[in-house]
DNA sequence: TGGGGTATTAAGTTATCATTAAGTCTCTGT
DNA sequence: ACAGAGACTTAATGATAACTTAATACCCCA
């Protein structure tokens, strides 16, 4: 993760469309892996955690959209951006795609020029938006790097930790309920129980030392400084 | 992802089932979570607070039916739409299935066509009032957050009290009896005594400092700034 | 002025959270 | 593949806030 450019997996089964793009964004400073099926694209997805993921709608094994779906559902790519690829100039795929949760959609056949674009477009969204380093008072927390500061002192938080207190400082005030927690830190299908997070709070409590977090009993916690 | 719409919770042991349901409901912009069995169907009920649940009758470890019965012991499950689907078309199952508290009943084979105008139709019929952020005068009350403002100060209420300032608010001038009070905040099945509202209310006025709530002797309460 | 209601206070009761420790899972480097 | 470390989850117990009740004081009006 030491890369200043941001990664991109890239599924298409037409070898050639894979060369062409994977040689435009490397052009412009992007990380480029590739997958030449639905399955190879979840897999890859997993193991190298890119930050735009373009999926072509028609693939063996498991389609874009479906590959879209299975993604979404999981916590840690909630927030990837993801780009539809499709020949079918079809309304109805495309809305069908941008419905299950990708952010944009770009039609076949591809122009580089105009590909291009689009995916720098969105990492402007994105930059503005979403990942975005937090500065409150003396804490800083920046999610790309994965790192928090108080007073200028590092603090390691492990990963569930780390997600959680950024979910809780991205607004400040908003009491997130038990549930919310569970649903944006762990995902829809994964099972915990409650005590899970109380423990959690905990150590993220007693690795900042400072009281940040607030206990609203019988409703869920909230950030304050 | 974006989906602003209702969320609904599907439970059946077919994947299939779960599949065309899912599709059909996301492309009707309702956010979906899925189950396959009864006790995940009530977990996730239980996390997801859906507006709408959809039960099969036949499912592994609990069915439909008693799945139904649990939730409608809940307070908070009251009001929740609840719609069986089943493989019998017995008459017989049909009517248990309305009197353990279900709001329709679709056989299948399902239609998806059918099954999204029933799920339309018994929203239409819901006249349920959304959650929102009720601003009077100087007082800010937003349910989703939490949150209570006088004058940009913040106040915390326990759930309760907030609860039932939240449901006088929502109608001010109007009265609501005691026993309207009983039903809406703690639910039909608790019993509590009438002194119980009497502290709560008091409480509310000692936190917020601003005399809104008025005393309708014999009758009830209500909300007035 | 007494009765039917409500307000207030304090004291019980319960539900929820914090904390700790121990168990399970996952990843990583050898 | 294995061991070890750290991350994550669960379970058990103690602490505390939220909730309920009960007892008493109050108020208004026939």
């Amino acid at each position: 993760m030491e890369t200043k450019g941001r990664k991109v997996l890239i599924a298409d089964d037409e070898p050639d469309i894979l060369e062409i793009l994977k040689y435009n964004l490397s052009n412009e400073g992007y990380e480029v892996v590739t997958a030449k099926d639905g399955d190879e694209a979840l897999e890859k997805a997993k193991r190298h955690q890119p930050d735009l993921i373009v999926l072509d709608v028609m693939m063996p094994k498991k389609t874009g959209v479906e590959v879209c779906q299975v993604l979404r559902s999981q916590p840690a790519f909630k927030e990837t951006l993801i780009i539809f690829l499709t020949a079918v100039n079809d309304e109805g795929t495309q809305i069908k795609g941008l419905e299950t949760g990708a952010d944009d959609y770009v039609s076949k056949p591809v122009s580089p020029k105009v590909f291009l674009s689009r995916v720098n477009a969105l990492f402007r969204r994105l930059n503005k938006t979403e990942v975005k380093v937090l500065k409150i008072d003396n804490l800083t927390i920046d999610p790309e790097r994965f790192i928090i500061q108080v007073d200028d002192n590092d603090i390691v938080l492990a990963k569930k930790e780390f997600e959680l207190l950024y979910l809780l400082a991205l607004k400040p005030g908003r009491v997130f309920l038990r549930n919310e927690i569970l649903n944006q830190v762990w995902g829809n299908d994964v099972i915990v129980g409650d005590r899970t997070i109380d423990v959690h709070i905990r150590k993220i409590r007693q690795k900042l030392g400072i009281d940040c977090i607030t206990t609203v009993k019988g409703v869920g916690y909230k950030f304050e400084l």
